[in-house]
DNA sequence: TATTAATTTATAATTATTTTAAATTACAGA
DNA sequence: TCTGTAATTTAAAATAATTATAAATTAATA
């Protein structure tokens, strides 16, 4: 954990950011919930056990910069709210998820599983990829085993 | 043209929706630009041509009407607004997008390309795949050729 | 430790979207 | 063709998410 804040405090000043108590805060906040999607008013009432000082405001341009030295991937699932996903180290590219449409919940994927398809685009259609987001829209195995659990009782 | 409207027509009765003018004079205009990414702001501007007295609340619920019945798709390309594309008739499930990091056109591929990934989705986290979202960041083949000249003259 | 650019705070503004209640209207059935 | 009714629209206000502003504060270099 302190060497991986040690490592973003450093991509920070590289580009002469300051490392703040309420940014190391936030850090350490995404850190712990690493494998949640939490939106900025997430992190925010999270932070603020740490930092109860801290504002929302402070929290958003800390996830926007966050997001441009690639740090976290901001994420949209489709209600109105942005979502902040720490990058994992050293990941080239950004994993993908699985929605599930009955219960919401997230699944994190973190096989490539799109190195053939990112050729293709690349080759088919002169696109120079970058970057991708690949959700997956459907129903997770806990809710499939739920519905075959009430179609046998019913 | 024609055809399609009354297609969907029919599937809004089916749920006992009604055929507003207001919803046909929005459907008209999906059709019309149908290869653009419009927001509903968009949608209200180009629609207040046909129907001058829409008010933007009911191009918003119309969409979300729209998005119900699977005849448009919602998207969000990550600036905060949603965008509204329209289903091509008999697709199974939404195309993609390529979207440019440079210059910020947005390119549609038709073509499925996740079949095999989905399979490994299924298997391999026994996830139940309905739907998809798949889109790549990265630079168009314009704005590589622009970058291109550019290093060349100087 | 002094300087200064970067940052935070607190507040207000903006933007996107949704809700509400009253007025209107599409359309199934007489 | 007319009518009744549930669905819909309008207009306006409310809400939710995010961003901007200016004054006060502070991290980090020299």
């Amino acid at each position: 954990m302190e060497h991986r804040i040690d490592r973003i405090k450093k991509q920070l000043h590289a580009q002469s950011y300051k490392l703040t108590p309420q940014r190391e805060a936030t850090v350490r906040v995404l850190l712990e919930r690493e494998e949640d999607h939490l939106s900025a008013e997430d992190v925010y009432l999270l932070v603020k056990e740490k930092a109860p000082e801290i504002g929302l405001a402070t929290v958003y341009r800390t996830l926007e910069l966050l997001s441009e030295l690639k740090i976290v991937d901001k994420i949209n699932f489709g209600d109105g709210v942005s979502r902040y996903d720490l990058r994992k180290e050293g990941a080239a590219h950004f994993h993908h998820h699985l929605v599930c449409m009955e219960c919401g919940s997230v699944e994190e994927i973190e096989d490539d599983l799109l190195e053939d398809v990112e050729k293709i685009v690349q080759s088919d259609w002169g696109f120079q990829v970058k970057d991708h987001r690949l959700t997956f829209h459907g129903v997770c195995r806990n809710c499939q085993l739920e519905a075959a659990k009430k179609t046998q009782t019913s």
